[in-house]
DNA sequence: CTGTATCCGGAATGATACTG
DNA sequence: CAGTATCATTCCGGATACAG
């Protein structure tokens, strides 16, 4: 086997290179909140504070700043109505669409493994947590 | 199956609830090393050193890190062998695979949209850092 | 309602040294 | 080679106040 296999894809912008820009995206989609974000965006248009409410535990800031990344990596739109009081609609993109569907499945996979994996953690800790 | 099988409330794990142990583990998935180290892994066993060079970045310490984690959660497996000097092999479980063939999913996808992802931030810089 | 600005404590991370 | 231990630093994120 020759020493160079390691290449899933030839692609220009590789995760697993340190300065790559598609590490940074990665990281806004699957960072603590851009994953629940976009999760939460993928049943459809939604406020900026039932955003706030679908994703429990997620602050003003980090909501804001959240969207900021996402909608400026193209995934998420901002559609900003000029009355008053404000009213402030977020959905996705069709690129986000793409992402946050690859992202639910993957959540979905987890959610649906939660029995064999705390299982599997009673099973390590019975063995190291022991001593 | 329902075709809503992202609805969150029909779960008994639900990522979107603060407190909820699936949040946890999809947090050591995508976690900035949890998601490359598990991309790394889906191309065949390695060794501790040969994934710190194929994640690139990672210390010592967050690797190790990021594998207990990963192995408590059951996604990884261990294979020391008493040898000198030791050789400590990683690989995907059967979930561990399932799981990282969902995430590789969401990476190459977004790695092949980062063409599209740099142009949107053109875009939005160009309207917002013009400021 | 929809955010932004600021402060601050703690967790996450990295560098380094060290062990088996 | 395969880690662990320790320490310094950074930076994430929550609370709060405030603005449009």
């Amino acid at each position: 086997m020759t020493a160079h296999a390691q290449e899933p894809d030839e692609l220009a912008y590789n995760v697993f290179a340190k300065a790559c820009p598609s590490r940074c995206t990665l990281e806004n989609v699957t960072g603590r909140w851009g994953g629940l974000t976009l999760g939460a965006l993928s049943e459809g248009s939604l406020r900026f504070n039932e955003l706030r409410r679908r994703v429990d535990g997620v602050s003003e800031k980090m909501l804001s700043q959240t969207l900021h990344a996402l909608e400026r990596d193209g995934l998420v739109h901002r559609e900003a109505q000029p009355t008053n009081p404000p009213r402030v609609d977020y959905e996705l993109t069709p690129l986000g669409r793409e992402v946050a569907g690859r992202l639910l499945s993957l959540i979905e996979c987890v959610e649906g493994a939660m029995d064999e994996v705390l299982a599997s953690r009673e099973r390590y800790d019975e063995a190291r947590g022991a001593r």
